[in-house]
DNA sequence: TCGTGAATACTTGCCTGACAATTCCACAGC
DNA sequence: GCTGTGGAATTGTCAGGCAAGTATTCACGA
């Protein structure tokens, strides 16, 4: 794909690159909900010092994907009921304005089909994590489309909250691919025929079904979630 | 004053307190935009080691208070015209989500009405930054009253840039502070008229009329802000 | 046996000091 | 006048360390 000019330039210093690292290690569930991350064992796990561990924990916990207290370690959150309602208000607020400025002006993102595209195709054989990064690249491409620095920037920390509560459900999925594709074209069309009003209720339906399958798997787990899984990473 | 419990708890840590000065300083506007702002200044003036004042400033970073790429130093920004109506679109979708949702409900927040009394108080005798402030702390207090983490989050980090441009127009101001009140009376009205379509048209509004005197302010201004002002702070 | 309190270990907050890599600025050379 | 090279300034990252706060354990008494 990319042959020319090495666009994508892997993160250019270490803290990026250990910030990178460390956030996919969360969202995806390889950090179990409830773990603990102290600086010194992230330190010791990449070889770099404290500090720099630090700075990377520090944006992590801003972001909502850590959380701590002033001299307490900080731990993965397991976002409960309430919390994930409070999620998806917030996300709703954001990708309604989204979808709602694309469609007055007519025009999908480019992007946003590419991801769609890549969803149908991952919905068929691969794996669950793939998945759900397709899901939340169309999103993103949603919303980035709009051209809005701040409304995506917003989104971002969103979805890393959203992400982080679809890892955390990884094993028990229950939903079908094939229905949330489908959901998506319904919402592309709806732009794409200049009809902010149908965009942006097909979007906050589409939302609503996702909310609930995650409370719906929340409660059904109930307390259930006592795995320690303690595997040592690296 | 506080003979008792010593309430407002001043900053708790070291860097906490410094990262509060600093950001004061920045959107008041006694750090003109386009200052500079090395490490080693913030911790000279603050007499505290440079990873402290390094994490201060990767903060206000973060919040789009401070602009720096790898290697080079931060400064305030100035933002252009785009940047405004950028600013002002995620702050219209938060806020106008935030009044929808409490006329839903039909109540005003405490908070706000107090908010709207103190504004009302500064706009005859009290300084502009004042006048700023209360404005800020209504538009906050509105969206602190839905009770959502989330859209409090998103909506402080926007308040801050909003705060940075209106500082940075201190001098020259041209609003009339009881026009400021009175639409927001109007809000509030149709809040608890539990209307809210009504709310957001007044909210939409309000906000339309503050982004056209900044970006006003700043076509008449031009690149007329050559005023160095390198008064030393402390 | 069970709680209660104190001592200990762990972890974080913040510091000093240092070196490498990079960027910025000015000055010399063509 | 423009370009290139040098030094100064600044940031990225590290090592090591002390103080302070938190959690845990263990001994002791009821």
């Amino acid at each position: 794909m990319d042959s020319q000019g090495s666009f994508p330039l892997g993160p250019s210093s270490l803290t990026e690159a250990l910030y990178e690292s460390v956030r996919k290690r969360i969202v995806n569930g390889e950090i179990a909900p409830g773990e603990k991350l102290t600086e010194v064992r992230i330190a010791g796990e990449y070889n770099v010092a404290r500090p720099t561990a630090k700075a990377c924990l520090e944006r992590l916990t801003a972001l909502g994907l850590l959380r701590r207290s002033v001299h307490k370690t900080a731990v993965v959150p397991k976002l409960g009921e309430d919390e994930i309602r409070d999620l998806y208000f917030s996300r709703e607020t954001v990708e309604r304005a989204a979808v709602a400025a694309l469609a007055r002006r007519g025009v999908v993102p480019p992007a946003a089909v590419r991801a769609q595209a890549a969803m149908k195709a991952a919905a068929t054989d691969m794996a669950f994590e793939s998945q759900v990064e397709a899901d939340i690249a169309f999103h993103s491409a949603l919303v980035a489309g709009v051209g809005s620095r701040r409304l995506s920037r917003m989104h971002e920390v969103i979805l890393g909250e959203v992400h982080l509560t679809m890892g955390q459900f990884q094993a028990h999925r229950t939903t079908h691919p094939m229905n949330v594709a489908r959901e998506h074209d319904d919402i592309l069309k709806a732009i794409e025929a200049a009809d902010p009003e149908a965009a942006q209720q097909r979007l906050t339906h589409h939302l609503d079904q996702a909310q609930d399958r995650l409370i719906g798997q929340l409660r059904r787990e109930g307390g259930a979630v006592e795995e320690p899984s303690e595997e040592a990473p690296a």
